[in-house]
DNA sequence: ATTTTTCTGCTACCAGGGTTACACAGTTTG
DNA sequence: CAAACTGTGTAACCCTGGTAGCAGAAAAAT
């Protein structure tokens, strides 16, 4: 819905904006203020490049998505840490303290976005006190969703992350389609987003597919038996097989 | 050195606070404003607490530590998320977005502190943007360190883990004594904080004991190599064995 | 002093999940 | 249309690291 909405003229972009929870309560006055200190940005699909060469600039996310992650070096391995939508801003981190942020950025789409210097943002946010009412728990949101994202690494095997990590991606319950199906993630995604890696996340759709519980198909993945599904995401599985 | 105080007056604990990132900067007519509203709370050691039952009131550490994580209800298993020391505050997560946060609580030493109600810190927040100049980095730092966990636990396997934890760890380089060493945390509490098990960082450690990089003893870890140890925590190891 | 609890060292066991490698179906490109 | 690329299915291998269990040392409690 949103991420396929191709903003042209400021209308647009304004009309998009308060419909995301960064700007939704805020007074069109101050918003016209906002935009008029940010510019277009755009980066092409597949575009891949470090904080530190971007990090001057604070971005908010008008189309397209955007993966933040982390990279081992060694191993080639890579993480997501954010799978960032339209409405969604960076590096909030490193808007907040000023250091660079050792993280990798990936555009998984084309991305329309505005961007302005980190230090015009922090310069803003101080004169607006009001834009905090939805920066804040905007901010608490992020960092929840880290702690859970550490939390299940450390505390749950990947068949609970995958079950989790796919009930949070259905797609908003449609009333004709008898199906729940996940949008367009690639087996390769969503093994980063679980901090796993392609052939098990397959090995586990594949299980799963025998018992029923999923179909997939190229690209996408509809979901049978939902229940079971939530089951797997508490784990009750592991006493009783 | 600040874990070691217990301030009695209002005065000590103004000097305490002055000396912690959140208020360093602070004016000191609007400290005292916010310590009327704040009352004292003492926790005792290894109280463990649900974030649900404590979530009503917003804390901010005088002296002793406190863990902060996620247990897997089936195994038993904790992780450390954050070990909050003397001038951090708790729990900022649901202070932002007023949400639930399914964590855990546990003093590790006796605690003082003071409270008050998430509303009251909210308001108090919002009327005194200039704290938000303290604050707002102070998000940003835990957020941080909560993505590199994040990447660490996907990214990376116990021994660079156990390696970097033990570094961000070290005592400040006392000029006299040759040895560093790192504070007293059990096996259990590094382990909990690399996401692991007892066993594993025992192994570990005698593993490096054996190699000469560090020394063992009850309560106390002296590291004899403190260059093998960066090298670890930057796994060179994984190709030059 | 003796009991109880906490921390530590050590072993044997084995399974989850990571690595590597290859084949094939759709898609996109030239 | 062929070629190149991307996403997917599968198999063999095996190593890291988690589980279970016990025993001794130090500390705390009685």
């Amino acid at each position: 819905m949103l991420a396929c909405m191709q903003p042209r003229s400021e209308m647009d972009i304004k009309a998009l904006l308060r419909h995301t929870p960064l700007f939704e309560g805020l007074d069109g006055a101050v918003l016209d203020e906002m935009l008029s200190h940010f510019r277009r940005e755009t980066w092409k699909q597949g575009r891949r490049i470090s904080e530190q060469e971007s990090g001057q600039r604070f971005h908010i996310i008008l189309s397209g998505r955007l993966k933040m992650g982390q990279i081992n070096p060694d191993t080639g391995r890579m993480v997501t840490l954010f799978l960032l939508q339209p409405g969604d801003a960076f590096d909030v981190i490193s808007l907040l303290d000023g250091q660079p942020n050792p993280v990798i950025l990936e555009a998984r789409d084309d991305l329309l976005m505005l961007s302005t210097p980190m230090q015009e943002a922090r310069r803003w946010i101080e004169e607006h006190p009001a834009f905090n009412r939805s920066f804040l728990p905007y901010l608490g949101q992020q960092m929840r969703s880290l702690a859970n994202l550490a939390g299940d690494l450390a505390l749950h095997d990947t068949e609970t992350r995958l079950a989790r990590l796919i009930l949070r991606h259905l797609q908003p319950e449609a009333p004709g389609q008898p199906l729940r199906l996940i949008h367009n993630l690639s087996h390769e995604s969503l093994a980063e987003m679980i901090g796993s890696v392609r052939v098990v996340v397959n090995r586990q759709l594949q299980h799963w597919q025998r018992e029923g519980v999923v179909v997939t198909r190229r690209g996408e993945l509809l979901i049978k038996e939902l229940e079971t599904l939530l089951k797997k995401a508490m784990q009750f599985s592991r006493h009783t097989p």
